[in-house]
DNA sequence: CTTGATATATATCATATATCGTATTTGACA
DNA sequence: TGTCAAATACGATATATGATATATATCAAG
């Protein structure tokens, strides 16, 4: 019933795709995925630029870890963050699109 | 320390959009949006198209226009949903092109 | 090798928020 | 009134969150 088909597709990979962005739809972690669009961050660079207490960081870290987002690098008493995986990259893009300072909110035009 | 402007943006508005992304976070809701982003539909499609509950499909439909994600239209006894804002239409795009079918797994390569 | 310091991770718990099933309600119309 | 479409209300259960405490890893002195 839906034409185009990528359509198809994100519907059958709905859960996983909801999955993903259950993890993006938290302030802090969606945070933390712009900070690692940027390159690699260590947690103390992650600590500075996002708000709250080290131990949420870690464990939102932990999670985006375990769900395959990011991977992590450790180099002596820091651990290095990035992003996983370029589709992750291409969301956080598209967000930055859609939401930033050339977006305007452009209703939709009713065809 | 953020390098691009949109990014800095995207920081600024965390909180919106990870309120955006909470309400696609929902593999039902993800669902109405990518149906909805093939144009209007009425309620009674959407539950033929999306598993579960009418009462939950209604809620779920209820607190996307809420948060003015679709705006909805009655005529007669039917009422027809739309996408509300173009912003909402090109993240859905963004995740079809990211999660549908030729996007391969493409591990992101070190710099 | 023990001690201390720094960086990060894990554990726990109270509270908040989300979800789902079921029941009830409202709106439009014949 | 009866019926179909959609919305809302309610309550039980689950999951997320934030604060706080504790644990682990790495290194540097001493």
């Amino acid at each position: 019933m839906t034409a185009r088909p990528e359509m198809q597709d994100l519907e059958a990979r709905a859960e996983e795709v909801s999955g993903l962005l259950k993890l993006l739809s938290h302030k802090n972690r969606l945070l933390i995925a712009c900070e690692l669009r940027d390159g690699e961050a260590s947690v103390s660079a992650l600590e500075a630029a996002i708000s709250g207490a080290q131990s949420n960081l870690s464990r939102d870290l932990a999670r985006m870890r375990e769900e395959g987002l990011v991977v992590a690098r450790r180099q002596s008493k820091s651990v290095y963050y990035r992003l996983a995986d370029d589709r992750l990259a291409r969301v956080v893009d598209a967000l930055c699109a859609a939401f930033g300072p050339e977006a305007k909110q452009k209703k939709r035009s009713r065809k």
